[in-house]
RNA sequence: GGAGACUUGUCCGAGUGGUUGAAGGAGCACGCCUGGAAAGUGUGUAUACUCCAAAAGGGUAUCGAGGGUUCGAAUCCCUCAGUCUCCGCCA
């Protein structure tokens, strides 16, 4: 959620925010205008309210002295006229309690504004490709199979039964193939470890306050599963529960930096998603994934960003996976997101990129919305930065491991992997 | 799921209708004391919104959450959530 201050304050920098997540002219300047005013109705309201409040304790502070001393007459007059006062105070309450909702609601439905360096643009096309790890691309005989192929010839993933289980989208890993999986999501976690970040095993489904404090509500509500009976949401990725353990939570400086990751697995409905883009493991319903989350001073977060990316390339290529790293212009960033860094496995069968991570600096975004907040040497509390990052999904880089390491004996694992493995060739 | 007890500030803990944002203690911060430390001692120690050009200083709200009764609620009533104990069920 932006902070009203950068409305009041910084107006110019919400405007060209909003530009380049391609708003048009009359809307932006439509909310903008509809923000402050709203503001103003806020602000003296509340001042006109606390006044008649104040007002109402002194008479009735005066009320019980009366009494005490048994004038009555005079306590009864008085009361009427806190009567009075009762009913005006009400009636603010309630003009304050609209404004107030008005305005979050508002809030809430705008995105971040995107930092200043990353491109204008409307969609995925206009992506600036930031750093590309091979000249070239590995080329595979004509026979290469797509992974849900190399998926038949040797037990990694059934997703028929996944279908006769569940339905749709939930492939179910077995033999060889389940233990691809494990190995993946140790190697990702001892990596994690390594770099400082403190292992969580989180709750699976999270309540409506977290889901908000991340930015899943309202923006990507139909995106969660949603448990009526007991009014909790299935997690789309670790992020939610893990960014949401401070939330609430006032830090001191040298708390800086905090480091979580956590294994999850993640629920998408997915909703609207169809054709040959979402065949095999391209896109499912449930998945297991490595998150990295950091907190930070807010002047530190670009360079948290930066290590963030860094440690996600070391991943990619111990995994020795081609790959790219694109910076997301405003057009496809999240709505949460202040700069994002997408990177992309070659997946040489399909002859596509696939998204394995996204790497996101929330700036003050989330925290706002959470009230995570640090106190300053001044001793005044201020908003934390939060930053996110997928360390690595496993769906796809499975995918692109299958297609690209595919040989006639079987898909060869990676070198680091084998320790977790335990076995050279998946066959 | 059933029955009961409970939920106050960083923590412990007082407080059953009237200057209670909240006694007392602990912790923490700063100072005094000390050769240094402990002990002792002094001061300070919530958050949000708001008024003021700003500072200083005001105002309002907050005692699990929300609602109600009352001139007035941490204190009374209702709803919900959570914690603990016993019973039931269960990996």
């Amino acid at each position: 959620m932006l902070q009203l201050a950068f409305f009041r304050e910084q107006k110019d920098r919400v405007v060209t925010g909003l530009k380049k997540r391609n708003w048009a002219d009359d809307a932006i300047e439509n909310t903008v205008n509809t923000v402050l005013s709203l503001d103003d109705k806020r602000r003296s309201t509340q001042t006109e309210l606390d006044a008649t409040l104040a007002e109402g304790k002194v008479l009735s502070k005066k009320i019980g002295d009366l009494m005490k001393s048994g004038n009555h007459t005079e306590g009864a007059a008085l009361k009427a006229k806190v009567a009075e006062l009762k009913e005006k105070s009400q009636t603010l309450e309630t003009q304050l309690d609209e404004a107030i909702k008005s305005l979050d609601d508002l809030l809430l439905s705008m995105p971040n504004l995107p930092h200043d360096t990353v491109p204008f643009g409307k969609s995925a096309d206009d992506n600036e490709v930031w750093f590309i790890a091979q000249d070239q691309l590995p080329e595979l005989s004509a026979d290469a199979l797509p992974h849900w192929e190399v998926s038949h010839k040797y037990p990694v993933f059934d997703l028929e039964l996944g279908v006769k289980l569940t339905g749709g989208g939930f492939p179910v890993f077995r033999g060889k193939g389940a233990k691809l999986v494990r190995a993946l999501i140790q190697f990702f976690l001892d990596e994690a470890a390594a770099a400082g970040y403190e292992e969580i095993v989180p709750p699976l489904m999270v309540n409506e306050a977290s889901a908000r404090g991340t930015g899943q509500i309202p923006d990507k509500e139909g995106q969660m599963y949603y448990i009526t009976a007991d009014d909790l949401y299935m997690i789309p990725t670790a992020e939610v529960p893990v960014t949401n353990i401070l939330r609430d939570v006032i830090l001191s400086e040298k708390d800086f930096p905090i480091r979580y990751c956590a294994y999850s697995q993640c629920f998408r409905r997915e909703a609207g998603s169809y054709g040959a883009h979402v065949r095999g493991l391209n896109r499912v319903h449930q998945f297991d994934k490595v998150e990295i989350v950091q907190f930070t001073h807010p002047e530190k977060s670009y360079e948290a960003l930066l290590d963030m990316v860094e440690h996600v390339k070391g991943l990619m290529s111990k995994l020795e996976l081609p790959y790219r790293i694109l910076k997301l212009c405003g057009g496809d960033m999240g709505n949460a997101s202040a700069m994002t860094f997408d990177f992309e496995a070659w997946s040489a069968a399909q002859k596509r990129w696939l998204e394995v991570s996204s790497v996101s600096n929330f700036e003050t975004f989330q925290a706002n919305r959470m009230k995570c907040r640090y106190r300053d040497a001044n001793g005044k509390t201020q908003l934390v930065h939060t930053l996110n990052g997928s360390a690595l999904a496993l769906p796809r880089i499975i995918a692109a491991l299958l297609e690209n390491n595919q040989t006639t004996e079987g898909v060869r694992i990676p070198k680091a992997l084998i320790p977790y493995t335990k076995f050279e060739i998946l066959d």
